[in-house]
DNA sequence: CAGCAACTGACAACCGTTGTCAAAACCAGG
DNA sequence: CCTGGTTTTGACAACGGTTGTCAGTTGCTG
């Protein structure tokens, strides 16, 4: 049904690359850092491993006020949230167990099913400020 | 600095359509909606009017996991959060201060300033299920 | 009522993203 | 090792939502 993905080159060097950096980053940006150390792969790669990831559930997946699609290696697997600098990108994992609560009774209480929730909380960071 | 707008028809059509229909709309369905009506307005003009609400704080908006903006006038212009029904668009407005004291602690202890936050709750609502 | 500034809308440009497809790279099985 | 087929790659084009452009129109103020 679903073949292993091969090992390849760019595979691994976007795979590393998300790990190195911290925060969130585009495609494009990416790309670009890619590009610069040398290990340049093309654009539309890029795009295909990180959605790989995505869809994995390897790496979270933000929205800017913009709609760009932002990307970052998660710690943990688990359900979480980012509080994100909105100077640098460098962004802390944070749960609240008090929101998870709140948002499942609440939408309970309307009747709604099948309940998810995005929450993202940005911010700048001390270095930034 | 910030002259006042002028009412125009567009501009009345563009916050009336806001104000008599409910959920999330796009910029293009209140495009097609208006069109629909008799009340034809240009796209390019649907998008100018839907920003300057957004704006002014008098519609809300969201972004669909496509990107795509999506609109809503808003009962109270204070700070609030949604339970959209992720089928037809429905959405009820709720407010939840535990959410916004813990957000805003959390971010404290990181060194976080400048915090914003948002949050949006998806399911099915209970027509749609 | 005149005149100017703001508004409109068809159109083109933009930008992030996704589809296309021939060439290259990976990985068996001989 | 080779070799075959299958997957992956990447330049390029296409796409969709959004924003810029600019001549023509329309409110509004004097």
């Amino acid at each position: 049904m679903s073949p292993a993905p091969r090992t390849t080159r760019q595979r691994t060097a976007v795979a590393d690359l998300l790990s190195r950096v911290d925060g969130f980053r585009s495609a494009q940006e990416l790309h670009e850092l890619l590009r610069r150390e040398g290990a340049s792969v093309g654009l539309t790669t890029v795009y295909r491993h990180v959605q790989a990831l995505a869809d994995a559930g390897e790496v979270d997946v933000l929205r800017h006020e913009d709609g760009e699609a932002v990307y970052r290696r998660c710690a943990s697997p688990a359900h979480h949230h980012h509080l994100v600098c909105r100077a640098c990108g460098r962004s802390v994992e944070i749960e609240g167990p008090a929101v998870e609560r709140w948002t499942s009774q609440v939408a309970a209480e309307h009747g709604f099913t099948d309940v998810q929730h995005t929450l993202e909380v940005f911010g700048t960071c001390a270095d930034c400020a």
